[in-house]
DNA sequence: CGAATGACCAAGC
DNA sequence: GGCTTGGCCATTC
């Protein structure tokens, strides 16, 4: 492809998809693991525009909290969809810090 | 191609 | 504790 294989893009794409049911990831930590540590907004443009083959319903913000504009419907679908693969919510929109998957770091 | 927008995060007041 | 500002860069108009 014309594309750089090492786009924050497709790391994003790569990161979003390896997310396991159950669990959860912060738009920050996709970032960061993508090689910008502050780009946490692109994730968030990704998340829209990009592709939907990618389960973005297991994507949070850093408190926990569910995104507000999610294309399926808002925060009450991405709440189901998450505890519908398993991801234990604390309050109606919000999930537990301790349920996020942080990724073997150093 | 240029300007505007944005599903975030952190720091400052 | 809540609002404002700056930063990142992809997607859209």
């Amino acid at each position: 492809m014309d594309q750089p294989e090492s786009s924050f893009r497709d790391n994003v794409y790569a990161i979003v998809a390896g997310i396991p049911a159950g669990k959860v990831m912060t738009y920050g930590q996709i970032a960061a693991l993508s090689g910008h540590p502050r780009a946490a907004r692109q994730v968030g443009q990704i998340a829209h525009f990009g592709p939907s083959d990618l389960p973005w319903w297991r994507v949070v913000n850093k408190q926990g909290g569910l995104a507000g504009a999610y294309t399926n419907g808002g925060r009450t679908e991405h709440k189901r969809a998450l505890v519908a693969d398993g991801v234990v919510v604390d309050d109606e929109y919000k999930v537990k810090v301790g349920e996020i998957l942080w990724w073997p770091v150093e």
